[in-house]
DNA sequence: CAGTGGTCTAGACCACGTA
DNA sequence: ACGTGGTCTAGACCACTGT
């Protein structure tokens, strides 16, 4: 399967493309904050010395990928992460829980940094040797535990993590906040709880669990495989969509 | 002829987007099968009667949303399902199987018409006593079960239905054919076989499954409610997407 | 080589919401 | 009333690709 996501550098992106790029970038590395007013239109339209039809194509791109947000007379903006967005999933655990009107919190239960294994080469596809960071570590919403995270990190990619001990900020924001992703890939399935993973949400081993895997690269470079353990019933994806519109799929 | 897949009254709806609503009309009610070639950009531009601009506007959405595949000097198709393909998973459980290489059968294990339960009325959003016709099956990939469907199908939206007995086709690409859906909503989890799907499915009761259920509309009326009940590690969904670019999920 | 889609322009009119 | 986005036009040039 070709990878059609990946900007080839030698190639020459469109410049409608380029405006969704830099636009995008801004948002996913927090720049402009949700609720930001992004340039008008005209705006851009010089800036990039370009036609308003062209900024108009890469800012209605944006809005159906739910990233912004249009009002006329008042503008764009930075759409504020709602209940059903395919990035509130991407954003933070923490907003699933929050949206749950529970207390949420993390700990972690394991760190580790090594060269890479033959597992984590096959999680991250890195290199053979790749120096990556192991992390382990637990969402809890309330008095239970919501959700066990499993990740590994590619250093080359992301050397700060090396540093980064997560004691205030979660694995998951951190790394956003680092590098905005530019292509991400899930999967989804149903599993039996391992016996550590059980004991991590005190449930029984061998109990049904919904199982997210998602792998993501910036630039074409792999950053971070996530395994994310939930108990059943504990959490549920929700997807709504028209064929040919944008989708929105989230969690609740 | 069959219906036009949305055409909400009262709404203006742009040029564009009532071109977008044809071509995707004619794909979901298989009147444009896979492969087959839709008209060119010029010749769309005569029978609208408008600037290429807005039926390139049209088709690129389509594309996008991987309805179609365009290709320079040869013309624009309609796709064929591809393995990860967000058309795929509705548009037939066999493909998936046949996807895999196994060969693909299935079998009715219940049929009953009668009028809306209160549980019926949940998962379809019908009136109370409305008729409703529910269907389970199950789907087999070679010599396993591979899949437990559990269906209500809304008598109202499609009358059809109550003649139909599902001997030589499965209720989804039945349903399919006689209406093209214009919306869907999926929810995903994870959960334990009860009894009856597990025996269904030949796993203990109680064994982790992924549970998906979708409801879908025509033109705002509900047409049908389905849960689909995998065997863990039997299944699994993957989506890859970029932030603003279109997404792509499939089941592999 | 010819024809298709991919992209872009420099305008235009309209709907709508804020002021 | 004004300024924004939403849409559309009638061209144009280019890249790619199938014949």
């Amino acid at each position: 399967m070709v990878d059609r996501a990946v900007e080839t550098p030698g190639s020459a992106p469109s410049l409608h493309s380029r405006i969704v790029a830099d636009v995008e970038g801004r948002i996913l590395s927090g720049d402009w904050p949700p609720g930001h007013r992004i340039p008008y239109e005209h705006e851009l339209t010089g800036e990039y010395g370009c036609s308003r039809m062209t900024v108009s194509k890469a800012l209605a791109q944006l809005a159906r990928a739910g990233l912004i947000e249009r009002r006329r007379k008042a503008g764009s903006f930075v759409a504020r992460p709602r209940s059903q967005s395919a990035l509130l999933e991407i954003r933070d655990v923490a907003a699933e829980v929050a949206s749950l009107g529970l207390p949420y919190a993390f700990a972690m239960l394991g760190r580790e940094k090594r060269r890479a294994t033959r597992a984590d080469r096959g999680r991250l596809g890195v290199k053979a040797g790749a120096p990556v960071l192991s992390v382990i570590c637990r969402h809890d919403a309330g008095p239970r535990p919501f959700c066990h995270e499993d990740r590994v990190i590619s250093l080359t990619t992301i050397p700060g993590a090396a540093e980064e001990a997560f004691e205030a900020v979660a694995p998951g924001p951190w790394l956003l906040a680092q590098a905005p992703w530019s292509s991400a890939e899930h999967r989804i399935r149903a599993g039996a709880a391992d016996r550590a993973t059980a004991e991590a949400l005190r449930v029984g081993e061998g109990a049904p669990c919904l199982v997210v895997e998602r792998r993501t690269w910036t630039a074409g470079e792999p950053v971070t495989h996530v395994k994310f353990t939930y108990p059943a019933n504990a959490h549920e994806l929700v997807a709504r969509f028209t064929p040919s519109q944008g989708e929105h799929s989230g969690s609740a």
